[in-house]
DNA sequence: CTTCTTCGGTTCACTGGATGAACCAACGGT
DNA sequence: ACCGTTGGTTCATCCAGTGAACCGAAGAAG
C-alpha cells in the first residue's frame, strides 16, 4: 500500500531467512521483484548489518546475527523465555523427552526454545518454527486457555492439515479445546508430523491471559497413552510455576 | 546512502527493540525523522506483523514474536545452538554455575543462549545482550581462535572500559589472547561488570575457523582463582564436543 | 478553572529517491 | 560454439516518501 519500498526490504529479508544461503536472481523470483531492486535493498540490509555476503559462497547472502540480537531484544517471548527455562530444563530431565516452550505469532505457535531428549529417536522442531494451532499441543493447549472470541476466529480461518490425522473440524476442535480445559493439558497425535505425539499445557501472563504453552514431544512409539496422564501431570506443574512466575497469579495483576 | 526509507524503516525497528514499549514522539526523537515519517513506517511494519501497538498501553508500540521468528531461522546462530544445547546443558549442570553461548555480531559478542545456575546470586545477562570482545570472557576466547587480521583490526578500534578493571590497552590484550591460546580458556574479572567472573573457551566451525564461544559465569565470590583450572577444563572439554558436532574436525573440512 | 506542554495522529504540496527494462560479463553444461 | 543461467550495472521516468504545519486530547502547573 504504502511505503512500499520498506515492503520490499521486509519481504526480501524473509526470503533471505527462509532460503538462507540465498542467491540473487532466486530472491528477485521470490519476491518478485526485479534483481535491480532486490540487489539495491541487499545492499541497504548489508551497511545496516542485518546480511551479508556467505563467505563460503560469493554472491549468496545470508542474515547476520544481528538480526537476532535486535528480535530477541525485543519480542515479548524473552521475558516469558527466563521465566520458563529453569523449570523447562527440570521438566526436560524427568521426563527425558524433548520440550518446546512456544508463544503465539499470527495464528500459529512460535517455537522459541526448545531441550532435547538424549535419545536418538527424536521429535525435532527446529528453533523459529512456526506450527498450525490446531495441528500442535502447544497450539490446542494456547487455544484452551484464549479468550473465546480469539479461538472463534481462528476456526473460523482456513484449517489445514498435515497429516491424515490432523483435525480439521472446527466442531471436532471445540470439543478437544474443552476436553483440554478439563484435563489441564492437551494431546496431539500425530497430527503435526506422521510418528509424533506430544502433550501441552498452556501458560498464563498477568491477569490470568494466554501468554504461550509448553509441551513434551517425542515418537509415538514412546508417548504411548499410558503415559499421558503422568507426562500430562509434570507438564501442568511446570506451567503453573512458569505462570506465577509470569504473575499470572498475583493479587491484583500487576 | 541510497534507499534510504529502508534505512529509516529499519532505525526505526531497532529503535523500538531497545526501547520496547515506545512512543511515537520517543521513537520521533530517536532516530531523528518526523513523527509522520515514523508513523508510517510503523503502521507498514505492522502490516508486515513485525510491530503492533501494544494491548496494555495505546499508543507505545511494541515488537512481536513475528521478528524473532524470521530471525532466528535464519541467523548462523541456529546450527550452533542446536550443536552446543547439549552438551552445554550438562555443563551447567556439572559446574552449576550459569553458562553461556554468544556467537561475534559485528565486533561485539551477542549471547544467543543462556543457561541459569539455581543459586540466588547469579550473573545476569539477557538474551541477545552485544558484550564488547576485549571486555568478556567469550569475546576474549573468540579473539584467541580469530585469525590475526581480525584481531588487529579490533584492536585497532576504539576500547570503551566498562569498569575500572576492563582492560583496554592494545598491548596487554594481546599478551592476555596469547595467555588464553596456550591455557585454553579465558579469564574475565570483573572487566565487564564488577562482582562477575567469567571464563570462557572458543568455539571451532568447518575449517576450524571461530564461531562463537561458551563461557561459565557467576559473581566474584564464587568464581574463585582455585576454580579456574577445573571450570576452564570442563568448558575446554565441552566446547571441543560442540566443535566436533560442527565439524571442525572432520578431514577435508567438508 | 485556565494556561502550557506534550502526547498520538493527520494533512498535503513538493521533489528526490525508488523503480524496472534493458544491458553486461562470466560461468557451466552440451 | 551454443545456450541458459548466474551476479551485477545503467539510467530515464515518475510516483512514493518526505516533513512542516496542523489537530484534538490528556496531563501538569498555576
Amino acid at each position: 500500500m504504502s511505503t512500499q519500498s520498506v515492503v520490499t526490504a521486509i519481504r526480501v529479508l524473509e526470503a533471505v531467512s527462509d532460503n538462507q544461503p540465498a542467491g540473487l536472481s532466486e530472491l528477485s523470483r521470490e519476491v518478485d521483484v526485479p534483481k535491480a531492486t532486490v540487489l539495491r535493498v541487499l545492499r541497504t540490509l548489508g551497511e545496516l548489518g542485518w546480511v551479508s555476503q556467505s563467505e563460503a559462497q560469493a554472491g549468496k547472502w545470508v542474515l547476520t546475527n544481528h538480526a537476532f540480537a535486535v528480535a530477541s531484544r525485543g519480542s515479548s517471548g524473552s521475558v516469558i523465555r527466563d521465566a520458563a527455562m529453569g523449570p523447562l530444563n527440570a521438566l526436560q530431565l524427568d521426563t527425558t523427552e524433548t520440550v518446546h516452550l512456544a508463544v503465539p505469532d499470527r495464528g500459529y505457535m512460535l517455537i522459541i526454545e526448545r531441550l532435547d531428549t538424549p535419545h536418538v529417536l527424536r521429535a525435532f522442531l527446529p528453533l523459529g518454527s512456526r506450527l498450525p494451532m490446531h495441528a500442535s499441543s502447544t497450539g490446542m493447549a494456547y487455544l484452551s486457555a484464549a479468550d473465546e472470541a480469539f479461538v472463534e476466529e481462528y476456526l473460523a480461518g482456513p484449517l489445514e492439515a498435515l497429516t491424515p490425522q490432523t483435525v480439521v473440524d472446527p466442531a471436532q476442535l471445540r470439543a478437544m479445546i474443552v476436553d483440554t480445559r478439563a484435563r489441564g493439558y492437551s494431546i496431539n497425535e500425530q497430527g503435526l508430523s506422521t510418528g509424533i505425539t506430544s502433550i501441552g499445557v498452556p501458560l498464563l501472563g498477568p491477569g490470568g491471559v494466554a501468554a504461550g504453552s509448553i509441551s513434551i514431544s517425542g515418537p509415538s512409539s514412546r508417548i504411548v497413552p499410558a503415559k499421558y496422564q503422568e507426562y500430562g501431570e509434570a507438564a501442568a506443574g511446570t506451567a503453573r510455576e512458569i505462570s506465577r512466575a509470569l504473575g499470572a497469579f498475583s493479587s491484583k495483576g500487576y
